[in-house]
RNA sequence: GCGUCCGUAGCUCAGCUGGAUAGAGCACCCGCCUUCUAAGCGGGUGGUCGCAGGUUCGAAUCCUGCCGGACGCGCCA
């Protein structure tokens, strides 16, 4: 059900049947009060081309639209906008038919297989701030595109492979003959990297112990691998419990590590060379992409293997496509990382494509975000200069939250406290990242994104637990007041309003669905609760005076906004409460 | 030097295929609780949309050039 998209068939017909058959049908939604809920703006560029007046234009479509069910009235105003009243029989007879839907009138689109490549923490360290965006926003996507029926991939593309892996190694080794459990000498992954680290660069032929264990490691000596695994096992698990606190939908069978595609660098390299892709330079095989050359013709150089042999991440990320492409049938690819690496991105996709390790018509789509700074406009640290961990993020979004709720609630039961402190603290900090533009960076302010004012994940809640007050105090029973036969009567226009923008839903999750943009989603779920609230101050629901009809159309429409707010928090992986 | 992204109210941000008088929130000022949760609602103050050109009926949006910022550009990911 999309309003825009049924208003654009009608004007298409209309502009058919007077003959301009290849011309644009631009519909958009009206911000003006008064003059309508949309507006059809095709008139004015068809009387350019055809010499004629703009007004007499934009009647002769009005003459010839067939419209009359959807919308009241359709007007000339300013130079030749139509602008489109929409009928209020139209919208109530809309409300009911969406009311008893379980996917509240969202359509199911044709299926693609979508791959989408998110999160990827490196496993030799702990996750940490510049992990929650990919890993939230991809994750919102994710719900995004399989709620409206594609067929979903997840690809953790964790950092499981490389030379720090040797250090790693082999410190763990001497920990376990320590007599040391694994999960016991990992169980601060940022200490033990920092030990092996300093071993590293300070104990005698611990170096070379260190790159005795990458060699071995990447020979697939057998007790090296079990070492290895042991560390990645007990990484991931401190991954996953990271995404059980965040609430993402990532499990361990998502996880496909850089590790996966060893056995398909060689090949790759091999296919480069084999098609003149890539060459030999400076000992190197590169490849030379002369559409991205200088000023001075001089190509940009993208490099496959390094000199001494190694493979690097761009290997990977073509073995990655490959996969991707034959065994997984991917039709469309996302990948999110910081936009840092836009560049790499760009020149993989030219080189996978030149040596057609995807189909030509498969989307690959890199989807870059922005940094977190602090309040400062600085990449956002500790107060000493270090790396935010994640889980310390994700502590304090609590305790600020358990704080607020404190504050206004002292006598809260110990139990719902413990729910509603996560529910809203890790619900602010992933809708304050989700609510913004994901290309540019943002700032991160704990006071603004738990102020609950505002287009904060709070209000959205506290939208939510006032609809389900309201069914409490009223003894509500949905399944029997879908099945009820009271008319619904739209009448009021804050009543309006709000239907209009339950209807608008789907639109929303389209857009998100292309542009792999969750804050789309938050700002119609803000408006929407906006709406709610006007709605909920102007007109009375459960009181004497209130017509039966009026009732049954206003707890229509309390119902419908909480299944959307409730959805939508869903597929941007925030929690709802029945009370606040 | 070249490239990518960005520049909208004091602050944080929206603004979709070009459309009517550029929108929210915070902050500041003024109202609204004997009535469904005031974690709310209404009203007000506040903008040469970085600057200058161009395209056209019409530009925050598209093109070009400047200015300012962030980030990239041969063996890290």
């Amino acid at each position: 059900m999309n309003i825009q998209q049924l208003l654009v068939e009608r004007f298409t017909s209309a502009l058919n049947i007077l003959g301009f058959t290849d011309a644009p049908v631009p519909v958009a939604k009206n911000t003006k009060k008064g003059f309508g809920e949309y507006q059809f703006n095709g008139a004015m560029g068809l009387a350019k081309k055809l010499k004629q007046n703009p007004r007499d234009i934009a009647q002769q479509i009005i003459d010839a639209v067939d419209i009359s069910d959807m919308a009241s009235t359709l007007e000339i105003a300013g130079p030749g906008f139509i602008n489109i009243h929409i009928n209020n029989m139209w919208l109530s007879a809309q409300l009911s038919a969406v009311l008893s839907d379980k996917r509240l009138g969202i359509d199911i689109v044709p299926a693609k297989n979508v791959v989408v490549d998110y999160s990827a923490p490196n496993l030799a360290k702990e996750m940490h701030v510049g992990h929650l965006r990919s890993t939230i926003i991809g994750d919102a996507v994710v719900r995004c595109l399989a709620f409206l029926g594609h067929n979903v991939i997840r690809q953790n593309h964790m950092g499981d492979w490389g030379t720090q892996f040797g250090m790693l190694l082999a410190h763990l080794q001497d920990k376990l003959a320590q007599d040391q459990v694994a999960e016991t000498a990992l169980s601060d992954l940022e200490d033990f990297y920092r030990e092996a680290k300093v071993r590293f660069d300070n104990e005698e032929g611990f170096a070379d112990t260190a790159r005795q264990y990458v060699v071995r490691l990447q020979g697939g000596d057998k007790e090296c691998l079990a070492l290895w695994k042991n560390f990645i096992d007990v990484s991931i698990s401190h991954s996953e419990d990271i995404y059980k606190t965040l609430g993402v939908s990532l499990s361990r069978q998502d996880v496909m590590g850089e590790s996966a595609y060893n056995d398909d660098l060689a090949t790759v390299v091999s296919i480069l060379k084999e098609k003149g892709i890539a060459q030999e330079d400076a000992g190197a095989q590169v490849v030379f992409l002369q559409e991205l050359a200088d000023k001075n013709g001089k190509p940009a150089v993208y490099i496959v293997q390094k000199s001494g042999g190694g493979y690097l991440y761009a290997t990977t990320d073509l073995a990655a496509i490959r996969h991707r492409s034959s065994v997984l049938q991917a039709d469309r690819t996302l990948i999110f990382t910081d936009a840092r690496q836009a560049l790499h991105f760009k020149q993989t996709e030219m080189v996978a494509r030149k040596a057609n390790f995807m189909q030509p018509d498969e989307a690959y789509q890199h989807c870059p975000f922005g940094m977190m700074l602090g309040k400062d406009n600085k990449p956002f640290k500790t107060r000493t200069g270090g790396t935010v961990k994640l889980i310390d993020l994700l502590d304090e979004a609590v305790e600020r939250a358990e704080k607020l709720v404190l504050g206004r609630k002292p006598d809260i039961d110990p139990q719902q406290l413990a729910q509603m402190k996560s529910t809203l603290g890790i619900g602010a900090v992933k809708y304050a990242d989700l609510s913004k533009n994901r290309t540019t960076d943002y700032v991160f302010d704990w006071n603004a994104m738990l102020s609950f004012e505002g287009n904060t994940a709070p209000y959205l809640q506290y939208a939510y637990t006032r609809i389900q007050s309201i069914f409490e105090k009223a003894k509500f029973d949905p399944a029997a007041h879908a099945q009820s036969t009271i008319e619904m009567s739209i009448e009021q226009d804050a009543e309006k309003a709000l239907c209009l923008h339950l209807l608008q839903c789907q639109n929303a999750l389209e857009l998100v669905a292309i542009e792999a943009t969750p804050h789309i989603l938050c700002t119609y779920l803000y408006e929407l609760a906006s709406l709610y609230m006007r709605f909920y101050e102007a007109c009375p629901i459960l009181k004497d005076d209130v017509s039966r009809q009026s009732k049954h159309t206003r707890l229509s429409l309390c119902v419908l906004t909480a299944s959307t707010l409730k959805l939508g928090l869903d597929l941007l992986g925030i929690g709802t409460m029945q009370k606040m």
